[in-house]
DNA sequence: TATTGTTATACTCTATAACTATA
DNA sequence: TATAGTTATAGAGTATAACAATA
């Protein structure tokens, strides 16, 4: 019997109409793949990085801290869709590790600036390179173009209203 | 002060190479890329079928149970990548509800094949409607053929090997 | 010996509500 | 009155190991 794997070439593309129409197909659901796909990317990502004691959440942390934005709390929380509580356990367990520090906003005395130590830009700097030879080979079948209109498409679902 | 989301849009495309190649940019990554756009995805999908009593992962079994495949436990474990002690609590709940049933493998007292029930199949149609408003909520901004763009990007990324 | 489904368990992630200090 | 950070808690998702029935 045809596996439900193999259905998913037949289904891809030049299926006659009459097939497809019979009931929903999990498989054409962006939804389902991006969530197929998320699930490997993410497995992939914690794997790679937990050389470095790093999981894909810190290490969204710790690479945010270490950009130019000075990011608070708040923006950390909305940017990587957390729950603030959720952020204050991450920079948190960034801090006690000596890799980030909570600066205090004088704008806003109620505002953490989260900012990347020497330390904590040391260990991204060698954490991103895992990150990335991980990300390649998730993408590995795509070519260079490709890999630029997939991150166009996808940031536009995943940022909608900028850009 | 630029907020981090400003940033985006400057980094998307043309910003000189300079402001770059500082430190490694989380926005570009189709990594986390795929993560934020899967949570919105995700959250959507468990909004719209919530009314139907089901969640996205409930509804990706009752959607593989209702194909042509005769799909086992163990297939669908692998197809959603989940492990398949917990494909046996979902196919559980399904069965109790009546929407599904496991009919035994003749070839291979094993294995259970999962089927959809009338019931199941008339849950799924009115679900499917709802999942599927919810998807062209998440990508209106993308064209019809950027979403087949978009469809068959992700699924090389999903299903390596395949096709 | 290996595989399917199952049970059990522990850990991570997600979602909510309430509290404090500032605005 | 609203917002940033924090604490606490419960529910959903993930990962592992072990076992019975069958291959």
């Amino acid at each position: 019997m045809m596996s439900i794997f193999g259905r998913l070439v037949l289904m891809s593309n030049d299926a006659p109409e009459a097939s497809r129409a019979v009931e929903p197909e999990l498989s054409d659901d962006i939804s389902f793949l991006l969530a197929r796909a998320n699930a490997l990317s993410l497995a992939a990502g914690n794997s790679a990085l937990s050389t470095h004691g790093l999981r894909v959440r810190s290490y969204s942390v710790l690479a945010l801290a270490a950009g130019r934005s000075r990011t608070s709390q708040r923006e950390l929380a909305e940017f990587l869709r957390l729950d603030p509580s959720q952020v204050v356990a991450l920079v948190d367990e960034l801090q006690v590790r000596g890799l980030i520090r909570r600066e205090p906003d004088p704008a806003d005395r109620r505002a953490n600036v989260v900012i990347a130590t020497d330390d904590g830009r040391a260990v991204l700097a060698v954490a991103a390179a895992s990150a990335r030879s991980a990300e390649r080979a998730l993408h590995v079948g795509l070519s260079a173009a490709e890999r630029v209109q997939l991150t166009e498409l996808l940031r536009r679902i995943a940022f909608p209203g900028v850009g």
